[in-house]
DNA sequence: CCAAAAAATTGCGTGCACGCAATTTTGCGC
DNA sequence: GCGCAAAATTGCGTGCACGCAATTTTTTGG
């Protein structure tokens, strides 16, 4: 079975079907969920209903949670550094970096309004749904390094590390407010706006990315002993 | 056993017990994963050790790990938010809070060098060790807003918990250079030195510290619309 | 097209975390 | 001391994560 008509095949399409089982998972998980509630559902339930075995969802996602939040948060990491990314080169490295966290948070949650008022049902799936935001952090710091070259490693993962722990912060303030006025008719997401909340709990990080992004303008090269 | 005798007794006794089991727990926990490796030791086994049941166990401990992690970091949390306390009040924030997290990774480490080598050599156990620092977030925010009383509480969970993150990275760090060179006879810690490590990863965060604190004090209480 | 290699899936067995309900222990007022 | 209420311990059952080795599927080289 050659490569037939699929020129748009650039990951090894080994790598297209193992893509194609993680969505299935998620997307198993999710309807799942949704149907019966996020406690009565077995992960051989989702394995089944995936086509897999029970075994091979643990090959793909390392807890039961994880393959429902993915649904919702999947590509939020990648996103956020091509945010960065794509922001004009003469916009302050700190509104680069909030805005491309705050635009996250913004666009895609509405999407799935019944999503994630479930995962603001189930306290695990809450927890499993904030340290998602653990995945930017990597990429984040990959971004920040891209942006300014002049950077330290350690810096780098260090700031993107802290913008991770604000938005953390954030989110589980408003998932927390969500809790408790939980079930207010036509407010499909409770609290109040969790792109304000968000940036307001990183702007107190504003000031270290300010002077990390001005003392690497200077050229201030790697000034660490330990920078390996 | 009427309580002869214990007029030692601040804590209602009661708590006392839970105490002494809880560092009975450690204590075996540690001894039992030094003598055998980490990965030979049951849960069951420090429960026998320890004079308790298996399932009472696990009302002390989440987790296998914590046990034996927590018998090197117990009261870190708590003396990192009492060495911020203790500082004189005309030094700045940020040295502050940086020399009292320093300064916990500098003395109590080097106590048990032994179980620090062995954590290194468990990747689980290394996961849970970086996890503990996650604990001097809620006491860290409380001695900043007594620091600074007119601090926003966001902001103060803001910070603390990006100082709690850019610990992460630091001691991240240093376990990972402590893996790869492992048995250095002679180096009971293998890598440079961990607090000028942490300090270094720290620094970063200064200038959102200083901020965060002359705004505070040019008494700007509470300027957010989500303050709640 | 075919074999050999590489990679993914699967079943199995084990240890673990935890909800639940029964039981034991502890604290306290009398 | 007595008994009662609160709290901690315990046993049990269930679902879950994961190492391991066997098996099936995909890729690659000839």
């Amino acid at each position: 079975m050659c490569d037939s008509g699929d020129v748009t095949a650039r990951p090894t399409l080994r790598e297209r079907k193992k893509q194609a089982t993680r969505e299935a998972l998620q997307a198993a998980a999710l309807r799942l969920a949704l149907e019966h509630g996020p406690d009565n559902v077995r992960v051989d339930d989702i394995a089944e209903a995936a086509g897999v075995s029970p075994r091979t969802y643990n090959n793909y996602f390392p807890s039961r949670e994880q393959a429902i939040v993915a649904a919702v948060t999947a590509e939020r990491a990648s996103r956020v550094a091509a945010a960065v990314a794509g922001r004009p080169a003469d916009v302050g490295l700190a509104d680069a970096v909030i805005d491309a966290v705050v635009g996250q948070y913004a666009d895609s949650d509405d999407h799935a309004p019944e999503a994630l008022l479930m995962i603001t049902t189930s306290s695990a799936l809450r927890a499993c749904y904030v340290d998602t935001v653990t995945t930017i952090e990597g990429p984040l710091a990959g971004a920040l390094t891209e942006r300014c070259p002049d950077l330290d490693r350690l810096t780098a993962q260090v700031l993107s590390a802290s913008v991770g722990a604000g938005a953390r912060v954030a989110l589980r303030q408003w998932l927390e407010a969500a809790r408790v006025a939980p079930s207010m008719p036509g407010f499909v997401v409770p609290s109040g706006s969790l792109p304000d909340l968000m940036r307001t709990a990183l702007t107190p990080l504003v000031p270290a990315l300010d002077a990390a992004a001005t003392r690497a303008r200077r050229g201030s090269p790697a000034r660490t002993e330990v920078d390996h």
